[in-house]
DNA sequence: AATTTCGTTCTACAGTCGTTGAATGAGTTG
DNA sequence: CAACTCATTCAACGACTGTAGAACGAAATT
């Protein structure tokens, strides 16, 4: 009950917020201390305090879940993949397009990348018996990488405003052939 | 023969070198006038009397030929994209590395990607004997795109240095079912 | 030889950035 | 009520940025 710890957490979440939504807007480079703490409600120094850096607001602001690929057989895995794109096309996962913002300018944010694809391409190369199975997990991501930030970030015609579900369809085949040994 | 003109075209295109090797390697915002000026041996005020300011630097740094799908039967328009795609996989095209690095915190750069997005799914749609035509070559865009910014600029395991051909080969399926009407 | 052109450099300005440290004032604790 | 904690603000520094304009000197023109 405590008002002053309570108050504290509410404007740190306010931050971290913004933070999230201007990351994701604009990029690492230029979102600015200054304009969170604006867009917060809040002076630039307070940001400083309570994070230390714009570069540990910018871990705070992008920490992810657990991967969200759980393996299986080859069929399974293609449609745990097909699922984790209708929902990246669903929603728009606003830590996540922080990170993809800024993973072309941003070393940092270019390693969280290649992390969270190091834990699919794990799972997903268990599960295809071939001795291309990496490189095949690779393309796997770089594919899904490339359709939400078409759609959220470059807003590419006809992609942007489409349903989920036909996009999710039309992939469907690409992404089972992907996940197979066979041409 | 004069030597004034040829030693300024010289110094120009020093300069537009490095610009093109720096938009690339840091993209637009973490690139400075001062380092491409440094790069080519030159005075930071010589790149704004001769390019006039930063962003029109950028946009001669990365002006681009002509747009390479030619059209066809949708087997053909696949065979073109997947040469499309071979070549960006082998040499590494400085400029359009540029225009990519830079295309999701650069609006000028995004414009330019959906540009030739829209001159790549022109050709394509036409040759989609179907009513989401736009849809799946705006897809395709999206996916070579991926491929790309995984192998040059995320460098993602695997990918970043595998043999192109290779690639090229996996995705054969993907493309030609991208370019199908049926699923 | 005198004058003009122009490639190039130097210096400086105004703005923005991340970051810091002191100051304020209300809430908490003894 | 006194002492203290701490959320928050204020003012400022040093570095870096894009850009402008004056100045110099060698090549071109007359």
């Amino acid at each position: 009950m405590s008002t002053r710890a309570e108050q504290r957490r509410n404007t740190e979440a306010r931050i971290l917020a913004q933070a999230r939504r201007l990351f994701a807007e604009t990029g690492y480079d230029r979102t600015t201390i200054r304009a969170v703490a604006t867009a917060a409600e809040v002076d630039p120094g307070l940001v400083m305090h309570y994070f230390g850096s714009k570069e540990k607001l910018f871990a705070r602001a992008t920490e992810r879940g657990t991967p969200p690929i759980r393996g299986g057989t080859p069929e399974q895995v293609a449609e745990q993949l097909l699922d984790l794109l209708r929902s990246s096309l669903a929603d728009e996962p606003v830590e996540s397009l922080a990170v993809l913002r800024s993973m072309l300018t941003h070393p940092e944010a270019a390693h969280e990348v290649r992390a969270a694809s190091h834990d699919h391409w794990g799972r997903i190369s268990e599960a295809i018996p071939d001795d291309q199975a990496d490189l095949r997990a690779a393309v796997v991501s770089a594919v899904l990488i490339g359709v939400a930030v078409g759609r959220h970030l470059i807003k590419l015609d006809h992609l942007a405003d489409a349903d989920p579900d036909q996009i999710v369809e039309i992939l469907r085949p690409s992404i089972r052939s992907l996940t197979k040994a066979d041409d």
